[in-house]
RNA sequence: GUGAGUGUAGCCCAGAGGCCUAAGGCGCCAGGUUGUGGCCCUGGAUAUCGUGGGUUCAAAUCCCACCACUCACCCCA
């Protein structure tokens, strides 16, 4: 380690650690309203809020996400507590959820169990736009039923959360991708077919061909898209079950209105996922401006040790959901801002200043002041802050037990006796004084 | 992990080897007489020119390394 001098040994300046950001207060507008949007409409569905820990067993998100997967393989924070157990930052909202749900029984309650969380979620990722290591998401799952109603249930619901948000330019990418019944003779047909182009494959998908075969479909590269374009669709190879409750899904997104549009590559990166996979993105997006993204997961409960329990889900990351509403030039409500100054002259005006603040605030009133500093730069303060009303207090209010009373955005002002300031603030009264 | 671009005060930025003990705007603080904001005017504070090393008589300006940021790939929210 080095120091660029000795005076900076003790003064080093430190930075947060990459792709890790501070939410200033400037931007916390955005973050309350896509709470309280999310916990309204979940409420809608009939969801309940679940918190689970920031950090699990490093083996949960192994067998549940999938070994083979990035997330595993290269993007999680892990680290060994003192004892010795390997532990990882949570890199995705579900498994966790799935964990508790077994944890705490919940399969004997009424089913299905619908839980929802908003949590920070940790992937050790480059940098980029819309892309951090430490995010946000909403996340919604139904646990304990195949009934493709829910499915078109969760859809609707990241489809109704992003329209309250404000956002309009929307599209909804719908595909099956299969049981692990039916999923197997998909994928020895994509195999079979991409083998026999494999000359004509790009570097990265002829590691694909191995590794996770249907990633294949997901290839950007040009040179890759008139295969992908002529390769065999998923949907042709669903089990008669997963075709049934395929068809029923879209029958019932019609009946919701929903303007999905099928979408043969679209796959996945977390290898819980069965029958229906979905994702909202802006029009236009690519697929790293993915908004909202979800599906079928029913072995999972199975694979972390339940009984076979099918569930559906879906989460929204919030920073990309901010990145939209400001694309998209939403407006969105202004937090409440402090209400009332209280400027004084004189040390006896401040401690009176100072007692009425207390006194205020009780009542319920934000109140900010007093400041040792001139009239005019309380007034100032007060101005740029834009409180609604000053208070003002010098000598001769001291001693007459009276205040100024000024509306700021009017300019009007009057004495008015200490008592009387609630009153005159609640019923907006300052005019006719 | 790969590739490209950027890095000057809290923010936006001028500056392209010596005239830079670094300009401007926003913001911040204070004043424009006696107890009052928003406009205007005046003044002030704030810059290890990302960090370290090198080239040079001379570097914010050139070179290298590192760090950070941005964008793209990969992948996902």
């Amino acid at each position: 380690m080095r120091y660029p001098s000795w005076e900076r040994l003790e003064t080093k300046l430190y930075q947060a650690p990459r792709g890790i950001v501070d939410t200033l207060p400037g931007e916390m507008a955005y973050w309350r309203f896509i709470e309280q949007k999310a916990a309204s409409v979940s409420a809608l569905y009939g969801f309940e809020r679940i918190d689970t820990p920031t950090f699990e067993e490093t083996g949960l998100f192994v067998h549940s996400v999938g070994e083979e997967t990035d997330i595993v393989t290269k993007e999680m924070y892990t680290f060994n507590d003192r004892s010795g157990k390997s532990m990882t930052l949570r890199p995705e909202g579900t498994a966790p959820v799935c964990r508790a749900y077994l944890e705490h029984g919940m399969g004997n309650l009424p089913q299905p169990v619908k839980l929802y969380y908003l949590a920070d979620i940790f992937r050790y990722e480059r940098p980029q736009a819309g892309r951090l290591r430490q995010f946000h998401q909403f996340g919604c799952e139904t646990i304990g039923d195949a009934d493709p109603a829910l499915d078109a249930e969760m859809i609707d619901l990241a489809w109704q959360f992003c329209k309250t948000l404000g956002l309009s330019r929307l599209e909804l990418k719908l595909n099956s991708i299969g049981c692990k019944k039916c999923r197997p003779a998909f994928i020895a047909a994509l195999k079979g077919y991409y083998q026999k182009h494999a000359d004509r494959l790009c570097r990265d998908c002829k590691l694909r061909l191995e590794r996770n075969t249907l990633r294949l479909l997901d290839c950007k590269q040009d040179a890759c898209q008139p295969l992908t374009r002529q390769a065999p669709r998923n949907r042709d190879y669903l089990c008669p079950e997963c075709a049934g409750h395929f068809s029923h899904l879209q029958h019932y997104l019609e009946i919701l209105g929903l303007p999905f549009r099928l979408e043969d590559r679209l796959v996945r990166g977390l290898d819980y996922y069965t029958r229906t996979v979905f994702e909202i993105q802006p029009e236009g997006g690519s697929s790293q401006s993915t908004i909202a993204g979800g599906g079928r997961y029913d072995d999972l409960i199975e694979t972390l040790g339940g009984r076979p329990t099918p569930a559906v889900g879906f989460a929204s990351g919030i920073e990309r959901l901010i990145l939209n509403l400001k694309k998209e030039a939403v407006a969105v409500p202004p937090l409440p801002a402090p209400h009332i100054f209280l400027a004084s002259l004189g040390e006896p005006a401040k401690e009176k200043a100072l007692r009425l603040a207390a006194d205020l605030r009780k009542k319920g009133f934000a109140v900010l002041g007093p400041l040792d500093r001139s009239l005019k730069a309380q007034m100032r303060l007060a101005n740029t802050l834009g409180v609604r009303y000053t208070v003002i207090i010098g000598e001769e209010e001291v001693k007459a037990g009276t205040v100024q009373l000024r509306e700021m955005a009017a300019a009007r002002q009057a004495t008015v006796p200490v008592k009387e300031i609630e009153n005159i603030i609640r019923s907006g009264d300052l005019a006719s004084l």
